[in-house]
DNA sequence: TGAATAAACTAACAAGTGTTAGTTTGAAAT
DNA sequence: ATTTCAAACTAACACTTGTTAGTTTATTCA
């Protein structure tokens, strides 16, 4: 199924790696090339330009979270069911995708042309989030808190989890996902 | 008590926007006097760099989270009394210093001399809360999940307060911190 | 009035930026 | 043996970067 990696794909994860390290604005054409082990000119016979990576990793990973959205919108489960759902898609697409989750949480601003689009992503997947928490509460599956404090308590955990799973060695991914679903939906307290 | 704002105050304070729009790295001096409606050059009859700003913006900050810290600690509250007090003193800090938020989360990799200090009142201040999560545990206060994972989410939440209050207009803060305090502890399922 | 001071200015610098043009290399295919 | 082609190279470009030096301006204080 999936082609072999080619020099373009192992250039734009090379820098994936160094945007999380550095932020996309501080990683120069040389820093990448060096890390390449080429020279920066070399480049562009793979990529188009600096900005053409930056779009491909943010846009790549945003339409995987819509297509996931979409996906458990369509399930028959409960709001809850959903929620763990959801739980499971950030913990599956953040531990593929350690690097390029950095780039999604802090560099989409310096998309130019593809900045609209990634935003009108986002916005429709909080749309989504906000619209099952609120079945939810209708279905009085969960407390009627506002929706919006819980959505974003949820997702920015979630929207984090790339900077602390690789922190952890012996991670099972399994297991996090079942922590989070204790800690996130029924609470900590006894 | 507090001075009146002198001219490198505001310089940092308008730096520190700057920075929570574009991050460290992509603002230059230049954008920053242009904001200050002076030349670049200007700038340094107040700052000694470009550097010493977001020093100043960043320790400044994680110090005043270190002296939270300190204080709740010594407080003769139950465990769940101090989780509550870690909320309420991250709400405070985040909406009086809604743009340093943002150079204390996504640019501490740009600092150089003080990046060493910076990371150990992080991981000290990291220390302390485990450790209160932990006594929690062992009073049967809190649940018996990883302390290590209730941490993170509840931190991580808390550490992105300052991307999400600027956007709610009618926000009453005693209202954020008690539904934070019931979201992160209580959970949300009934 | 004259001195002192804060805060702006112009001009310039050396280094670094993304990117282009044209060329060379080395291996695979004919 | 010759052609093809991906992928590297050198050299250079126009522009931007943080910062320094030296100077001017306007206000405050003796």
């Amino acid at each position: 199924m999936s082609k072999t990696e080619t020099r373009k794909d192992e250039i734009i994860r090379v820098a994936a790696r160094l945007f999380k390290e550095k932020g996309y604005s501080a990683v120069t054409m040389r820093d990448l090339a060096a890390e390449m082990g080429i020279k920066a000119a070399s480049l562009y016979n793979h990529i188009n330009s600096k900005q053409d990576i930056l779009d491909e990793i943010i846009i790549n990973l945003a339409e995987a979270f819509t297509a996931g959205m979409k996906e458990i919108q369509t399930s028959d489960q409960s709001c809850i069911g959903k929620l763990k759902e959801i739980i499971e898609l950030h913990v599956k697409l953040s531990s593929q995708n350690i690097y390029g989750m950095a780039s999604l949480n802090n560099d989409w601003m310096h998309l130019t042309e593809k900045r609209a689009y990634y935003k009108k992503l986002r916005t429709d997947y909080e749309d989504d989030f906000r619209h099952i928490l609120e079945e939810g509460i209708t279905s009085g599956e969960i407390i009627n808190e506002k929706p919006e404090v819980m959505m974003f308590s949820i997702l920015t955990t979630l929207r984090s989890l790339y900077i602390w799973i690789p922190k952890k060695e012996d991670l099972d991914l399994k297991e996090l996902t079942t922590s989070l679903h204790q800690i996130l939906i029924t609470g900590i307290n006894k």
